[in-house]
DNA sequence: CGCGGATGTGAACGGAGGCTAACGTAGCCC
DNA sequence: GGGCTACGTTAGCCTCCGTTCACATCCGCG
C-alpha cells in the first residue's frame, strides 16, 4: 500500500473540522483559513492534504451518502415482512441522522455548491439509497402511484433530516423516539380523506 | 405618498428575477448581472431599486415570512374544533408552498445567507408562524410535552417545505393531496411504539 | 551524514464579483 | 424651455479569498 487509510489524523481532523464548520455556517461563509485554524494548522496548509476547498466538501458529501448506502443495502432482505423492514430503514436513518448532525447538515444543504458532476453523482446514489424504501413501502400502500411513493419517501426523508439538525431542546433519545414514530406514521398513515 | 408601493414594475420583475434564480442556482451562485438581465436591465441597473444583493434578499425572505404569518393569524380562533383548525393549518400551508414554490425555496434554503440581524427578526417570525400550530397540536396530544411538541411542528413545516420544492413528476393538486395526508398522520399519528 | 519526501508557514498572486462613478436620456412640472 | 427626478448604461475600482510559491523543518534511510 503507497499511503495508509488510517493513521492519517490530520487528514481526518480537517474532515472532522470542516463538516463542523460548513454545517454551522454554510459552505460560503468558512474561509480556508478558518478550516486549517480548526484542525490545528493553519491557512495553505490545508492543500497538502486536499487539492482545494471543494474536495473537502465533496469528500464529506461522499462519506455521508457512502455511510448511508452502506447501512440500508441488506434491510429490505433481512425482513419477510415489509413493515419490520420499513422500520428497520426507518430506525437507521434516524440513529444516524441523529448520531452525524454535521455531517448530514453538509449533505443537506450545501449540495448547491458542487459542480454539477458530482450533484449528479450523489444524486444517483441517493436514488439506491432510496430504492429500498420505495420497493418496501409500495409493498405497504397499494393505494399509491409509483410517483407517489418516490415523493412520500424523499419527503420523509427530508422530514427526519431537518429535525435531526435542527438543535431542540428535546434530549437525543427522546428526539429519535419522536422522529421514528412521526416518520412512520407519515408513510403509513391512511386517514380518512375528508375531500 | 412620495413612492407608490404599486406601480413599480421593474422592481417586481426584479424580484420575481431573483427569486427564481437564488432558488434555481442559490444565492450565491448568482450574479447581480445575472439578476439584472432576468429581468430585462442589465448589471448595476438592479441598484437603482435596491441598495444592495442582500437586501434583494432580505426582501424576498421578508415576503416569504409576511405571505406565511398573514394567513395562518386567525385560524386557531376561527375554528372551535381543534382537529379542524389543524387541517385548516395544513391546508394553508401546502396550498402556499406548492403555489409559491420559488419563494419558499429561496426562504428555505439561503438563510444562511442572511446577516445575524436579519436571521433572528425571521426566526422571531416563524415562531411566530409556528405558535397557532403548536396550540392546536398541544390541545389534540396531551401525549407530547411541550418540547415535542416544538419539534413535531417544525419536523412537519420541513416535511411540506421540502417535498414542495423538489420538482416531482407528481401533478400540483395530487402532490398536494398527498402532503396534507402526510402531514396529518405525522402530526397526529400514535402508533403503538412497540419499544 | 546527507538526501528526499512529507508536512507546515508566511507572502504574494490573480480572478471574480459586488458596487461606485460618470454620464445619457426621457418625462414632468412650473 | 429649463431644471429636477427617475432610470439606465458602460467602464472601472476594490476587496476578498482560494490558490500558488519559495522556503523551513522533521524524519526515515542508505
Amino acid at each position: 500500500m503507497t499511503s495508509s487509510t488510517a493513521a492519517r489524523p490530520r487528514r481526518e481532523l480537517l474532515l472532522q473540522s470542516a463538516a463542523d464548520l460548513f454545517s454551522a455556517k454554510g459552505y460560503h461563509a468558512v474561509g480556508i483559513d478558518d478550516i486549517g485554524a480548526a484542525a490545528g494548522i493553519s491557512g495553505p496548509g490545508v492543500y497538502r492534504h486536499f487539492p482545494s476547498k471543494q474536495a473537502l466538501l465533496e469528500a464529506l458529501c461522499d462519506r455521508a451518502t457512502s455511510s448511508m448506502l452502506e447501512g440500508a443495502r441488506g434491510i429490505p432482505a433481512a425482513h419477510s415482512e415489509p413493515a419490520a423492514a420499513l422500520e428497520a430503514l426507518v430506525d437507521l436513518h434516524v440513529d444516524f441522522a441523529v448520531a452525524r448532525r454535521a455531517l448530514l447538515g453538509v449533505w443537506t444543504r450545501e449540495q448547491r455548491a458542487l459542480s454539477d458532476e458530482v450533484r449528479r453523482s450523489l444524486r444517483r446514489r441517493l436514488r439506491a439509497y432510496e430504492q429500498p424504501w420505495r420497493e418496501v413501502l409500495a409493498q405497504l400502500r397499494d393505494d399509491l402511484e409509483p410517483d407517489e411513493i418516490t415523493v412520500a419517501v424523499t419527503a420523509t426523508l427530508s422530514m427526519l433530516n431537518t429535525a435531526a439538525i435542527v438543535d431542540a431542546d428535546v434530549p437525543p433519545e427522546r428526539l429519535a423516539k419522536l422522529l421514528r414514530r412521526m416518520a412512520l406514521s407519515a408513510l403509513l398513515g391512511r386517514r380518512a380523506p375528508r375531500r
